[in-house]
RNA sequence: GUAGUCGUAGCUCAGUUGGUUAGAGCAUCAGAUUGUGAUUCUGAGGGUCGAGGGUUCGAGCCCCUUCGAUUACCCCA
């Protein structure tokens, strides 16, 4: 056997990591059930077809797929190996594989709530926080298993929902003390119309995946991309001055300044006109400290936004990009043959967001709250009375050790350091005898005497 | 999937143009010290140099393959 090891891109977490993992857990679940969304789980796997083509062509390609059981059975071989065969053509073959990883939230959600349209309460507000599984190469923030933690609403049409995501946003970040991010909100629609505009209906996807890159790659090599996409210079003169707002006055321009600017790029444009009044809505309606920006060139989730799409992103120092995605999807049951049942949703990046924390050191110190009391071991009899008083202490809610066995001094004192106990809680013969402990402060150093009756009041009032 | 960088003790890293038995700091363990530690002293253990193959009298070092880490592209949280 060769040395224990992960798949790569997954992770163990130990203590401390799972204990700050579940401080941004909690705080992005209390601030999902603050409105009023409830829970809900679902298979780590789906079946293939649930999945297959609901992501483009790279979701398929990055999805894991799981052979089947009883591939090598001999009655099967000949069905295996005409699978494999089809496989090896880029088709997908249930006779090998008819089951996958989930590779997001958003698309078993809809497959829940499209089997299950009957039962539920429209409008249906659930959130869920998983692993998901993407066969991507790992590098910064980026796993092959991580969790999502998303948030939505289905049954609804109405944009107070988009306001009410947005703030959510706001809430849990304010809350992890991650100030410095930022909200980017655009509309499937305007990028829709910009390809009308442009007089190129069906190379929207082409259009806004160049323009995307924007910010990194600067308006020339956009220009570039879209040239060799097959776009006139007409046509670019037109996206060029769309882009006009973003690339000379990134950030000077007011939400309010875009809009208007929108407003007459998009004159004769009956779909432009209705992405504008989306984000004018959200714009209006959203609280003055949510930090939230149109971006004309931000493009998410191309196959299944239909509306508002949202992009969070990190304080701009630690270099990770996006730490949350989500956006309206007016037909996501559609896919099930549900047809009619409009959704928005976000979802926020853990693992992301637990790397920028820790990166500009935000994890507040009482995060970590592993056993606080640890009993000294002073001999058999000893400990056998101080097991007593110990459970005593359980249950008033305090978390306490008794060490393991009789040993130096030096070497329990030198375990309750590592495990960052507080205090140390000594018994021995002479204190039975008088009915007190020795407490000893680990940090201050200081030590008192405590009857044992007022034990346990003692450790409340620290 | 494509490309670059890296892989030596539990951790962080030295290691000369290829040359005896591969080193340091920290950590661990034992002792000084079985009722008060975390700073001091003494000692000890710990490595198939990521794995496999090749070149060579000789490889931690050079070549090939492979795995892993990391960064970038693509895409994404």
């Amino acid at each position: 056997m060769a040395k224990p090891s992960i798949p790569q891109g997954t992770r163990d977490f130990s203590a401390d990591v799972v204990r700050k993992r579940n401080y941004i857990f909690s705080t992005i679940k209390t601030v999902f059930e603050l409105y009023g969304f409830e829970p809900l789980e679902t298979p780590a796997m789906e079946n293939l077809e649930t999945l297959m083509g609901k992501y483009g062509e790279e979701g398929d390609k990055l999805m894991y797929k799981i052979l089947n059981n009883g591939i090598s059975n001999p009655k099967n071989i000949e069905k295996s190996k005409a699978g494999f065969e089809k496989v090896l053509e880029g088709k997908s073959s249930s006779d090998l594989t008819e089951r996958a990883l989930k590779y997001d939230l958003t698309i078993p959600f809809a497959r829940y709530v499209a089997m299950n349209h009957g039962r539920l309460t429209f409008p249906y507000r659930r959130y869920q926080v998983q692993p998901v599984w993407r066969g991507d190469n790992p590098q910064k923030g980026r796993y092959r298993e991580f969790t999502q933690c998303d948030a939505d609403v289905v049954g609804s049409y109405s944009l107070i929902n988009e306001v009410e995501l947005a703030s959510i946003y706001h809430e849990v970040f304010t809350k992890l003390n991650l100030t410095g991010y930022e909200i980017k909100v655009n509309s499937r629609k305007i990028l829709t119309a910009l390809a009308e505009v442009v007089g190129e209906e069906n190379k929207v996807v082409a259009i806004t995946t160049a323009i995307d890159k924007l910010d990194k790659i600067g308006i020339e090599r956009v220009k570039e991309e879209l040239k060799e996409k097959g776009l006139t210079g007409e046509q670019l003169e037109l996206i060029e001055a769309y882009l006009t707002m973003n690339h000379e006055a990134t950030g000077t321009l007011s939400n309010a300044g875009k809009l208007k600017f929108l407003k007459t790029f998009f004159e004769k444009s009956a779909t432009g006109q209705a992405g504008i009044k989306e984000l004018e809505f959200l714009i209006c309606h959203i609280a003055a400290d949510v930090n939230i920006s149109i971006d004309v060139t931000l493009a998410r989730g191309l196959n299944y936004y239909t509306g508002i799409i949202f992009e969070a992103k990190a304080p701009a120092e630690v270099k990770m990009g996006s730490i949350g995605g989500g956006g309206r999807y007016d037909d996501l049951t559609g896919l099930f043959d549900v047809p009619g049942i409009p959704g928005v949703g976000i979802s926020f990046g853990v693992d992301r967001i637990y790397d920028v924390m820790t990166e500009l050191n935000l994890f507040p110190e009482n995060v970590q709250n592993g056993t606080r009391v640890l009993f000294f071991n002073m001999g058999e009899a000893e400990s056998q009375f101080a097991f007593g008083i110990m459970q005593q202490l359980r249950s008033e809610g305090i978390s306490s050790e008794l060490y393991h066995e009789f040993s130096k001094i030096n070497k329990q004192f030198n375990y309750a350091e590592k495990k960052q106990i507080a205090f140390a809680v000594i018994i021995g013969s002479k204190e039975i005898e008088q009915k007190y402990c020795l407490v000893k402060d680990l940090k201050t150093g200081l030590q008192e005497v405590v009857v044992f009756d007022t034990l346990a009041a003692f450790f409340k009032n620290k």
